[in-house]
DNA sequence: ACCTGAACACCGTTCAAGT
DNA sequence: ACCTGAACACCGTTCAAGT
């Protein structure tokens, strides 16, 4: 329609404006109301103009995802390894929670392989070797971590009814599932 | 278009036929070639037949996913508690990898309201109640234990690129992560 | 009750053209 | 390189009508 621009004017569009509209298109309105078209509509271009700068919906809603995990919090100073891998997982919860529609997308995708998503990876995995995980045995480390994590995440946001349980118990439910899980994955053989 | 059927005439259509297609459509073409529209190319039907069987596509995703934990298998005899929430937990893990495009949507709607959902989440409660759990952490408990098994399953469907983990080695992982959650559900104070 | 016809208000994406 | 115009091939859902 009008635009107010012609063909070759510029909008002063980029490819970080463009996620973060998206941003706070889906905190406003929720993930199912993250389309191509309203989100051209609150930029104020016409819908295929966002594919100067994103390759799709898809590659758009990665980058959300890895942008999610931007803010993960290394661990401070010596606190030992296994303290250190809870307090990043706890970090990493605490974002997700933040972005709670995001979150099932997670799962739908089998995990983010953005830069921020790798990053984390690493640091687990350094962590685990800290801690005395024998190599082999990491990579599935991180992903049962990641699993709860993630998971964690995606059931604490309230469904449709009411949801019996109040936030504070929920983060109790990942806090005691985290140490279990670190407790069995450093004691293995 | 051309249905070859006059309105008022019927096709032998009912609830479960819907379903049941729906679940070979995803089967053979991936979750997102689910659409209504599609479905109803399938059966023969014009599209807005399937509003007589179904409320909508949301519906239909529910009772898709209710459907998919029927066939959990409850513990054979007096195995024990803990063991009897491993073959549970086991069994309902083998099922959803058979339906691998489905499982996101678990995570996405915080898990299935259906009478088999709910006839799992009793079993789970008294298999806990059997191991001495206390009351008030049975609820939490069931969570963990949905939250890693679902998100297990989640994690094991290969995504764009190749993984690096077997299917020998995503069910170890599964089974480790599992036995350790359950040391520690039965443990605590 | 179960179906068709037709329509409404949307989608993601592509291709050509303009600056 | 970044945008608009226009189009293509889709969506979910609703409303009226027919038997």
């Amino acid at each position: 329609m009008d635009y107010r621009r012609h063909p070759g004017q510029r909008a002063g569009l980029d490819r970080d404006a463009v996620v973060a509209a998206a941003r706070d298109l889906i905190a406003r309105d929720g993930f199912a109301a993250l389309s191509m078209r309203r989100l051209a509509g609150v930029l104020g271009v016409a819908p295929n103009a966002l594919y100067s700068h994103v390759a799709g919906r898809e590659e758009l809603i990665d980058l959300l995802l890895d942008e999610a995990l931007a803010d993960v919090e290394v661990p401070s100073g010596d606190v030992g390894a296994v303290d250190g891998l809870r307090q990043v997982m706890t970090s990493t919860y605490r974002l997700l929670l933040r972005q709670p529609d995001l979150v099932p997308q997670y799962l739908a995708r089998q995990g983010a392989r953005g830069p921020h998503a790798q990053r984390l990876g690493g640091i687990l995995t350094a962590l685990l070797a800290e801690a005395g995980v024998p190599s082999a045995a990491r990579q599935p480390a991180v992903r049962v971590l990641i699993v709860h994590t993630v998971g964690s995440a995606a059931f604490a946001v309230p469904a449709a009814g009411t949801h019996a349980l109040g936030a504070e118990q929920l983060d109790a439910t990942f806090r005691d599932g985290l140490g279990w899980l670190l407790a069995g994955i450093v004691t293995a053989d």
